[in-house]
DNA sequence: CCTTACGCCATTTTT
DNA sequence: TGGCGTAAGG
């Protein structure tokens, strides 16, 4: 492609981005920007322009989605060249580098990734070994403290003991990872960890990847840790050809250890950086954007910058009161079935929500009215029982240590193995210093088995089959395999129950994703690699604006996403702002950030709403607006409807329907009933209505929605 | 070893 | 409220 045609259709600003050929560059780069379209036509360019290999780019995100679609991006720009460009999420990269060269660390082959559920369960195990009470030292905040030094790189014996709960954090991490060494797995962090000293007991490795890597491209900058940024630092430490790009405003993952201070500070760490700031919007109207810079300019630790855009001014956000969580999703509801009769999609839509416990009632409601609607989120696919046994024996076949994936297997279906006879085997492990499998192929030596030998025999001698199999069979007949030499779908099968039914549907599913796989990686059927796939995967990913409904998402997940029109709920203070963030100015500034993500989600139209009184965790809680809707222009006085970019709609001044004793209504929750008197006035009118289903009910008019019936 | 009952606790979760 | 994880009993 003729290298000046990329740079068409692009302001001076991107053209700048663009044509950026060696050196540190920095680009800020605000929400709707065309942030992915300045790094795909960078990489292009790259290459159509100043000659660069394909093979010498590395472009890193933090999704799969990201990934691919940046990959697919590229490709229409410059062809299927670009296959040979090197674009993947840090920990993708970090598991395929750690693949080929992790024996140097001590890291096998076969090795598994751990997801969260994982290392919960290792944890579970440290704890009990050492003998730590779970109450003072839960398993989550054990976690958390090792996930931060990791991200930190931190390393076991590095670990801090100043405090007695130091200590035990530090004898805690120390056993945890000898523990994931001895499984021969690595979790998350680690992949970057690792990775990071890999590179630094090696350097003639790190050389390698800085030779092969002349071009490094980081996008969600401001979401890096400082494991990350090691990491990146390292392999552009010699040709200090870095491109990150980010927005400090977008940034959403500091309890994840996200370190804002790399992006603040990328021109002090790389000396002669070229920064270029992009801050025409490209997406959203004229008072979504102003809506939304006015939220976030209430930040103090920001970089200035003040997003404007040419496109048209577009309809008014409109906030919208509710009485209670179910009418605000009614109104949703009713919102969005006017939209679609003007012609909006339901693929256009998206409901955003500060938590996945948000989802329900407005799924209850979606559900009543008929309104198609794919909640993400939530429980991933991959997580659910049947999914993650069928996992743990595949990991088994690929790395016979993996001890999760033993305590796992070994009883599921039942086998009568239990904590007491794990023990044993755990003990011969040991001593023999054999894999699982191998300590189970000499089952006979191990003392104290009695009636178990024959059974695990058994269970051993599928696996070696399987294991000794593998190369020969498509993931697809592996797992066909598995399911039927374990017993595992005679046993759903035999249960008949419904739930049973729906397991063996999941099942199914997941059928299509090994098929899917396996005609992929076509005869290399690497068990390694589609583990590796899975194990990386989100649920997010899985978004396609395919099927024709409506998306539910927190804000986190909606991310780098865009949609037409845009609902926020729950903007209430305690919600969103979380009660959590009341008190501490650097969460509230977070979630100040969270709301300026959510509003910028929108292209056409943004709705944000609140709801008077929520039951929330068994019990009715009443709280004031969120302060960020205070933080939105001005509403128009009559005088000024014209300028104004916010309207304010509420419930409470809706004429309530004319009613009276004898006539027929329906209520969303309690069904048909009759009404046998209506009295008060205002907000305090009330009817006493029969329900068919339940009976007598008082209800306010002003809250519940009756609905005349013939 | 497996089932049931009770009591606790409760954001966000790119990988 | 309800989902989950532990603790006691069968």
């Amino acid at each position: 492609m003729n290298s000046e045609l990329l740079l068409k259709n692009l302001n001076p600003q991107q053209q700048q981005a663009v044509q950026h050929h060696t050196g540190p560059l920095l680009i800020i780069a605000g929400a709707g920007s065309g942030k992915t379209r300045v790094i795909t036509h960078r990489i292009a360019y790259l290459i159509a322009h100043y000659k660069v290999k394909p093979m010498n780019i590395l472009a890193v995100t933090f999704t799969n989605k990201a990934a691919s679609e940046m990959q697919d991006r590229v490709k229409g720009l410059i062809g299927p060249v670009a296959d040979f460009v090197t674009i993947s999420t840090f920990h993708s990269f970090c598991a395929r580098l750690l693949r080929i060269e992790g024996e140097h660390i001590g890291i096998k082959r076969g090795f598994t990734i751990y997801d969260a559920n994982d290392s919960e369960n290792l944890a579970k195990k440290v704890l009990s070994e050492l003998n730590l009470d779970p109450k003072r030292f839960p398993e989550k905040m054990m976690l958390g403290a090792v996930s931060t030094a990791k991200n930190n790189l931190i390393l076991p014996e590095d670990y801090p003991e100043d405090s007695f709960t130091e200590e035990k954090i530090k004898q805690f991490y120390k056993l945890y990872q000898s523990k994931l060494r001895e499984s021969n797995a690595v979790d998350f962090d680690d992949l970057i960890v690792q990775t990071v000293l890999l590179f630094k007991k090696h350097p003639e490795i790190l050389k390698k990847y800085q030779d092969r890597y002349q071009y490094i491209m980081v996008d969600e900058y401001q979401d890096t840790n400082h494991t990350q940024y090691i990491l990146v630092a390292l392999l552009a430490a010699d040709h200090k050809n870095i491109c990150v790009v980010g927005d400090d405003d977008q940034s959403i993952y500091s309890w994840r250890d996200a370190d804002i201070r790399n992006i603040l500070e990328f021109e002090k760490d790389f000396p002669n950086t070229t920064t270029i700031k992009l801050e025409q919007n490209y997406r959203s109207t004229c008072r979504i954007l102003e809506a939304a810079n006015s939220v976030i300019s209430h930040n103090l630790n920001r970089k200035p910058k003040t997003l404007w855009t040419e496109n048209p001014k577009g309809e008014k956000v409109i906030v919208y009161r509710a009485a209670s969580e179910r009418h605000e999703a009614q109104f949703i509801a009713d919102e969005i079935k006017r939209l679609t009769k003007k012609g909006v999609r339901l693929k256009d839509i998206a409901i955003l929500y500060r938590m996945n416990s948000q989802s329900r009632v407005i799924e209850e409601v979606f559900l009543n009215n008929n309104l198609p609607h794919v909640i993400y989120g939530g429980i991933r696919f991959y997580d659910r029982a049947e999914i993650k046994d069928t996992l743990a024996y595949l990991r088994l076949i690929a790395n016979p240590y993996d001890t999760i994936s033993f305590n796992r297997a070994i009883n599921t279906p039942r086998r009568g193995i239990g904590p007491a006879t794990i023990a044993k085997i755990e003990q011969s492990k040991e001593m023999l210093g054999l894999s699982y499998l191998d300590t189970l192929l000499q089952a006979k030596s191990i003392p104290g088995l009695g009636g178990k030998l024959k059974v695990l025999t058994e269970f051993a001698e599928n696996w070696y089959h399987l294991t000794a199999t593998q190369d020969q069979l498509t993931i697809t007949e592996l797992v066909e395999s598995i399911w039927k030499t374990s017993g595992y779908m005679e046993m759903l099968e035999n249960e008949g129950t419904d739930e049973a039914l729906s397991r063996i549907d999941n099942l199914k599913e997941f059928l299509s994703v090994t098929k899917s796989y396996d005609e992929r990686a076509k005869d290399q059927g690497s068990l390694n690699g589609f583990l590796e796939e899975i194990s990386l995967i989100s649920d997010i990913d899985r978004y396609s604006d395919e099927s024709n409904a409506v998306s539910f998402m927190t804000i986190h997940s909606a991310k780098g996403l865009e949609f037409p029109v845009v609902f926020v709920t729950g903007l209430e203070e305690g919600l969103f702002p979380s009660s959590r963030s009341l008190y501490d100015e650097h969460q509230m500034e977070e979630e100040r950030r969270l709301c300026y993500v959510a509003i910028t989600r929108a292209m056409h139209l943004c709705y944000l709403t609140y709801a008077e009184t929520r039951f929330l965790w068994g019990q009715t809680s009443y709280n004031m607006p969120s302060r960020f809707l205070s933080e939105l222009p001005d509403e128009a006085d009559d005088s000024d409807t014209e300028k104004a970019a916010v309207s304010v709609k509420t419930n409470s001044g809706q004429p309530s329907p004319d009613l009276k004793s004898g006539d027929k209504v329906v209520h969303e929750k309690f069904g048909k009933g009759i009404v046998i008197e209506v009295k008060g006035e205002g907000a305090s009118r009330e009817a006493a209505v029969v329900f068919d289903s339940s009976g007598l009910k008082k209800l306010l008019l002003e809250y519940a929605k009756l609905k005349k019936i013939d």
